[in-house]
RNA sequence: GCCCGGGUGGCGGAAUUGGUAGACGCGCUGGACUCAAAAUCCAGUGGUAGCAAUAUCGUGCGAGUUCGAGUCUCGCCCUGGGCACCA
């Protein structure tokens, strides 16, 4: 028999797979009980895929294996999220149309994933970028648009003066345009905006439902952000004193309100301008407010300095004790949160303490903390009140209760829930995305532009270069066709989508990837969704999974779905660092090639050492060194498949098979649990464990079987030279003999008060008098109980006995 | 600052969830084969002492609970990642 070779036989498999359509699957077949893994898709780059792709990918095709191997009917797509900012970049540097630069990047991605032994079904992808599938997406829109769940509104952006264009966030650095260097300005611009916050309590609600990492969980309530509170009205007392002016605040802690030594008002705040003629200094605040604006909001993040400018004239009262507080304006407080307007504690809040230090304004302590040792701010939540006239002595939790009923009983204010979560933004002035299918009417209506004119396309007749203006407003065939179709002075949108929105329902989609009728047929949706596994990075925990989400519970709200999660089970992949533990980034030169390392040690062998070297969701070192363990092992099988045939044993020893079944077992219960690192060092004791015993072919069968899903090549290469003509993808999967998991003899550590001194072996159901009475007998055990007393044994079956003695 | 993780041999990691710490793999040491090397095979491999049996220390540090702690509790230290003035 030859050496094993992964060059011989790969490629082999790979085609064989592909010609017998090995991975298609019948989706409307009812017949077995259905399973969806799902892959996050990949942003086809000009890099080609990278080694965290080939972690998680291949962690997913394991898991599709195993569950075809248990029977089950699997869906497990895959596709490319291909619109998107470098493939446009690239063009604008370039010339080259971005159609043309995906079109070649997929195949080299198709081409890298079959080289892996992937298991997808290429003819049911879905590419975002293409007509056939954004047709969908604009569908969706529109259906958002028609029931109330998209709305325009002014957003700030960061403009590039000198490229004319807006800049995303990741593309500001230190305030300044990544590509020409210019200072980045905030530009308002008004844009499209899903309604995400009207599913913010549901959002939190429903993470109970779905099986995810807790972390992960908890970072999406806390993007979410609730906070529960109360609205305040803080009378107005300018040198006219008109009454009915009002500063409204947002407050989590109204139990602190005697405490509040000022007042602050957001710079995009209404009110500055409003009562602008009654300001003293109103040059100083102009001023102020003109350099707010021009702030990026990554200034304003990394300010290390609050800073702020006292409005002159203006006066706040206190609605509890009628105490007039000096009003500022500061950017520390945010004009989308809340009111735009707080008050400030300075006691008892850290951001005011800070400003207040600074402007040296008064500090006034209104919590008595019940343990003064504490040094934990924390704790300021179960003080009990003091200088707060009639409200002293109770306890926060009481008073602000009492004080919100006030406030609501004397129409100055009311308890109000407020999320950190906002509206979604899908606006991009962008060429390589989804057109937004909207058209304006002459008046400057907005209009759905009806189902009978999607896909609405994306036109051809685009100057990349920007100009100031969105690529699309330059073009003349889209005009033209707003025009043709509704009429005169008819105008296009032409923003395209946030390429979030494409990803946001792209696993609906692969149920029914090529109905040209609907987004998806409903018998499908229901036979397929939802997802039942989602693998994929963490970097997705906040962004992609709540806009899918969101995604998901709008289309319920409408009637387009009937469940409320979209993946019911999640699980992330760690990153691939390099053989020293840094990240891999192409500026530091450290990036392993998956195609280099398939050709060198086989995908049989990358696909194994990825899921062996760590466990799933841990950072996996990526050290070449240490690859030829997983190599070996895979030689080892070979060997010992050449040497079954060639001496075809009559009969399995005994001994072997009682190593045989606990593997399939815990192998079995390991992948189930996506636990591949122990699956794979069982395997390899099994291996090791085998050398010298004999095995006949059928048993060595059962092993080649749970090997197959990670390591399918060699495996069916073997399963082919055993004579068999079927293939291993798809066949059952073993099934466990119990006899043989027992053990018959055990050895038991005995240790004298917690310390092992002696190993004894026994018969597995050994009783405890027996165990008890062997122990006693052992000579080390007589040695350490000399002199002593024994006060008790402890027997714990299977596993150990301790003699606790004094 | 806040949130979420993680500290176990020379290295990646395992430990049935409170029951033999270091499975499996890499590396290393010695031996076999070879003219030699590579590959392969055999043996060994946490530290210290000992020829050995064995003893002793040992899961970031310090306490605690327990017959028994890598695992539970409390307090520290170090470290990785994410988010950012959300009132």
């Amino acid at each position: 028999m030859k050496k094993y070779d992964h060059r011989k036989i790969e490629k082999k498999w790979q085609k064989k797979w592909e010609e017998s359509g090995s991975f298609k699957l019948d989706k409307d077949d009812q017949s077995c009980e259905k399973f969806y893994v799902l892959d996050m898709f990949p942003y086809p780059s000009g890099e080609g895929l990278h080694m965290g792709h080939t972690e998680s990918y291949t962690a997913s095709d394991i898991f599709y294996r195993f569950k075809r191997m248990q029977g089950f009917d699997v869906l497990h797509p895959q596709g490319f999220d291909s619109f998107g900012l470098p493939a446009e970049n690239y063009a604008i540097k370039t010339g080259v149309h971005p159609a043309e630069t995906t079109q070649k990047n997929i195949a080299n991605y198709i081409r890298q994933m079959k080289s892996l032994g992937l298991s997808y079904d290429f003819e049911e992808k879905i590419v975002t970028s293409d007509p056939s599938y954004y047709h969908w997406t604009q569908w969706i829109f529109g259906q958002f648009f028609q029931n109330d769940l998209v709305e325009k509104k002014i957003q700030k952006t960061n403009w590039c003066p000198s490229c004319q264009t807006v800049i995303a966030n990741e593309q500001v650095v230190g305030g300044e345009c990544e590509r020409c260097g210019s200072e980045i300005v905030q530009k308002e611009i008004p844009g499209w905006f899903f309604k995400t916050t009207d599913f913010a309590q549901e959002l939190i609600d429903d993470l109970e439902k779905v099986d995810w990492p807790e972390h992960t969980k908890k970072n999406q309530i806390n993007w979410i952000g609730k906070s529960e509170g109360t609205t305040v009205k803080f009378a107005i007392n300018s040198t006219d004193s008109k009454e009915e002016d009002f500063i409204e605040v947002f407050t989590t802690r109204v139990d602190t309100i005697f405490g509040c030594t000022y007042v602050v008002l957001a710079p995009e705040h209404p009110l500055v301008l409003k009562i602008k003629d009654e300001i003293e200094n109103w040059n100083e605040v102009e001023k102020y407010l003109i350099q707010a604006q021009n702030k990026t909001e990554l200034d304003r993040m990394e300010a290390k300095e609050k800073t702020g400018v006292k409005i002159e004239g203006l006066t706040a009262t206190n609605p509890f004790n009628g105490e007039k507080l000096p009003v500022f304006v500061a950017d520390y407080v945010i004009g989308s949160y809340g009111t735009g307007a707080v008050m400030a504690v300075p006691a008892h809040d850290e951001r005011d303490w800070e400003f207040a230090k600074k402007y040296e304004l008064p500090i006034k302590k209104v919590i008595k903390l019940h343990d003064e040792d504490s040094e934990n701010e924390c704790l300021t939540e179960n003080g009990i009140l003091i200088n707060s006239e009639k409200f002293s002595n109770l306890s926060s939790q009481q008073a602000r209760k009492k004080m919100a009923t006030w406030l609501q009983e004397n129409g100055l204010g009311k308890k109000q829930i407020n999320f950190r979560l906002r509206d979604w933004s899908v606006s991009r002035q962008r060429f390589w995305g989804c057109p937004i299918p909207i058209v304006y009417s002459p008046e400057g209506e907005a209009k759905f532009v009806g189902e009978e004119n999607l896909p609405w396309t994306l036109p051809q007749d685009v100057d990349f270069v920007p100009t100031g203006v969105a690529p699309l407003a330059k073009s003349a065939e889209l005009k033209k066709r707003t025009e043709k179709i509704f009429g005169q002075g008819w105008q296009p949108e032409c923003d395209t989508m946030d390429t979030f929105v494409d990803s946001s329902w792209y696993f609906l989609r692969y149920a029914d990837p090529k109905n040209e009728k609907s987004f998806c047929a409903s018998e499908r949706l229901k036979r397929w969704l939802p997802v039942d596994l989602y693998i994929g990075g963490a970097e997705h925990t906040y962004m992609h999974l709540l806009f899918a989400r969101f995604f998901v519970k709008a289309m319920k709200k409408i009637g387009l779905v009937d469940f409320d999660e979209p993946f019911l089970q999640l699980r992330h992949q760690g990153m691939v660092l390099d053989k020293n533990g840094k990240k891999m980034s192409k500026s530091k030169g450290n990036v392993v090639n998956p195609d280099d390392m398939i050709e060198k040690f086989g995908a049989d062998s990358v696909r194994l050492y990825m899921m062996f070297a760590a466990p799933l969701e841990d950072e996996v070192i990526w050290n070449e060194e240490n690859i030829v363990g997983v190599y070996r092992f895979l030689e080892k099988v070979w060997d010992k498949a050449g040497e079954i045939l060639k001496v075809q044993p009559k009969s399995s020893d005994e001994k072997l098979l009682r190593i045989l079944h606990p593997t399939i077992e815990k192998v079995t219960a390991d992948i189930a649990g996506l636990h591949y690192n122990t699956a794979v060092s069982e395997m390899m004791k099994f291996i090791n464990a085998s050398k010298k015993l004999d095995l006949t072919q059928s048993d060595f069968e059962d092993f080649l079987k749970i090997l197959s899903p990670l390591a399918p090549h060699i495996c069916e290469e073997i399963w082919e030279m055993f004579g068999r003509e079927d293939y291993l993808i798809g066949l059952e999967w073993p099934s466990v003999k119990e006899e043989y998991l027992k053990r018959l003899e055990i050895e038991m550590p005995i240790q004298v008060n917690g310390k092992v001194r002696a190993k004894i072996f026994v018969s597995a159901d050994v009783t405890e008098d027996e165990a008890k009475e062997t122990a006693l007998e052992d000579e080390n055990i007589k040695k350490h109980l000399e002199g002593k007393e024994v006060v008790k044994i402890i027997f714990v079956p299977e596993r150990l006995i301790n003699i606790v003695a004094k």
